[in-house]
DNA sequence: GCCAACGTTGGC
DNA sequence: GCCAACGTTGGC
């Protein structure tokens, strides 16, 4: 199992309307990394959904429920989509700000790499981001 | 709204 | 293949 965190403009896709489709297709990526980390995405892997230019701050957790495909919103065929289903609202999202004042989470792409979209992350800094949070919230 | 960071493009 | 110009992202 793997952990990522992925960025998404708010008022382009947010976790609450991944909530609301049930099933979400993140398509959209124009990067090489951010495309190579999709590509990398398993089914079952843990996704944390960060809100970029808006709140800036990880709000959600989302599941891989589908690998990578040749991405619909475009026909060149460098890029690719995976499909997410929402885990969990965080009842207390984790901001930019608390991420920054962490030192065990310094190492994070989301600090030195603020443009990449898609970025892997360790098991503990996956777990310490969700105890910076609290329990409760949405439940699939 | 501005600007820094950085990826991409295109001329040479 | 280098590098300047340009466009985009995203934090502030």
């Amino acid at each position: 199992m793997n952990y990522w965190l992925a960025k998404s403009e708010p008022d382009v896709y947010s976790f609450d309307t991944l909530i609301e489709e049930k099933i979400g297709t993140w398509d959209g990526v124009r990067n090489y990394q951010a495309r190579n980390n999709l590509k990398s995405m398993k089914i079952g892997d843990q996704v944390l959904f960060y809100h970029s230019n808006i709140g800036l701050e990880v709000v959600g957790i989302a599941e891989v429920v589908k690998e990578h495909f040749q991405d619909p919103s475009t026909d060149d065929d460098r890029w690719v989509a995976i499909q997410l289903k929402p885990i969990k609202k965080l009842n207390k999202s984790v901001t930019l700000k608390t991420i920054k004042a962490t030192p065990t989470l310094g190492n994070i792409p989301l600090i030195k790499h603020s443009r990449l979209s898609v970025m892997p992350l360790l098991q503990e800094e996956f777990e310490i981001i969700l105890h910076l949070a609290e329990e409760e919230g949405y439940d699939g």
